[in-house]
DNA sequence: TCCTGTGAACTTCTTCACAGCC
DNA sequence: GGCTGTGAAGAAGTTCACAGGA
């Protein structure tokens, strides 16, 4: 996962372990959606197959994914709904739950700030800033937008480790640094911009054009051979 | 064959905008956005370190990306940093426009339809719909929120193939049906729900909470072995 | 020399197929 | 009979290392 820069291996990044690959963790909040609605529909127990068929993926996928939590199921029969809501929710991390700040209170900022999907999963807005005065001092939601210079304040009173950046992408790097001097060791960046941080500090990016472009090449080579 | 622009017979091009792997297109249009950088900042041309440097990513996996677009380098010296975004951007299928739709009006899809990141990649919001009749009629941008029902003709009358959806999650398959049923063949999910569609339907998930999920996993990987 | 382009090695992810248990 | 858990095969993606042109 972690990249070394160019040239020599790093034996010591090789062994740090992961128990969970990433592939499998990004499906298991898809999983625990799922399971939700077997719950709210009454279900006790569900097979790989019908939670593989309600997620879109591959039963022999659902089955691998869950067997790096343990083995949480029963042969001939399938998974107990409930027990399996628990265990990938540990799995997950969501035995606890994670405060977050978002710098930039624009539309995307907003939006994320008013996102009623976090909660479920363990994580809270703890603070929302920006540096436009006119932006500060509204309310996203129900947090009020603060200057970014509370930034540190915030950080050490709610001991938050993740940051979103929402903010163009020629303040993102600013935002950056600063969100790393004040101790933030991991960043989810929806700004256009490739941010430079330390190598202790891990950077998420999501660009909300990319998955369009993706979807655009595909409709044109269908264009293409039609 | 189609037109092969100017007199180079380039037969890589030609087969080269066949097999772009998934992988590789979600890094193009980084690539793009570093090379706009650096033409900004005055240079003629960039090798492929510098390239993979400004965009965090490994050298050789950069020119492997490239590559599969056709042989746009020079030895010795690098990549004309013009020419190269204009392959790219032809990789991509940038040379048209598409128009979009965009479904459900709320925080994110207002975020989405003022993204300024669209208009320079060819993507272009040609209409925002909402089924609430409190949002009809309003502003986002500078596109008008109009009624679910003017769907097929807006489809139709902007040939659009490609669709948004920033509804919630239980409006988000009736959604998804009345796409179709319009014409529409790719989708783009923000919905925290799995769409059942056609297999000529294509669709794309976005869960903007499982990234921070990711992310908390891992900071909690790291407070465990610390 | 420098840098690209690419076969080959390597790693990661996915899928198959079946042993083992209910 | 049904279903899980998993070794092994397969596919996809990444990285290495070097041949070969500028």
């Amino acid at each position: 996962m972690r990249e070394t820069p160019t040239g020599t291996p790093d034996p010591a990044a090789a062994s740090a372990t992961r128990d969970v690959p990433d592939a499998t963790l990004a499906r298991l909040p898809l999983y625990l959606r799922v399971l939700q609605t077997f719950a709210d529909a009454g279900a006790a127990t569900c097979s790989s197959v019908e939670l593989a068929e309600a997620a879109g993926v591959n039963p022999a996928k659902v089955r691998k994914d869950l067997s790096h939590l343990g083995s949480y199921g029963t042969r001939g029969v399938g998974y107990d709904v409930e027990y399996l809501q628990y265990q990938i929710a540990r799995g997950l991390g969501q035995t606890q739950t994670w405060d977050v700040v978002i710098v930039g209170a624009g539309n995307l900022g907003s939006a994320l700030s008013t996102y009623g999907g976090f909660a479920p999963r363990g994580i809270r807005v703890a603070a929302v800033l920006d540096t436009d005065p006119s932006r500060v001092g509204s309310t996203v939601g129900d947090v009020e937008v603060r200057p970014l210079d509370v930034l540190d304040a915030v950080v050490a009173e709610h001991a938050i480790a993740i940051a979103v950046v929402a903010v163009p992408g020629e303040a993102a790097q600013e935002v950056a640094d600063r969100l790393v001097a004040a101790g933030v060791t991991s960043i989810l960046n929806f700004a256009p911009a490739v941010l430079q941080v330390p190598p202790h500090v891990q950077v998420r990016k999501v660009d909300l054009s990319v998955e369009l472009q993706i979807l655009a090449y595909h409709e044109q080579r269908k264009a293409e051979t039609a």
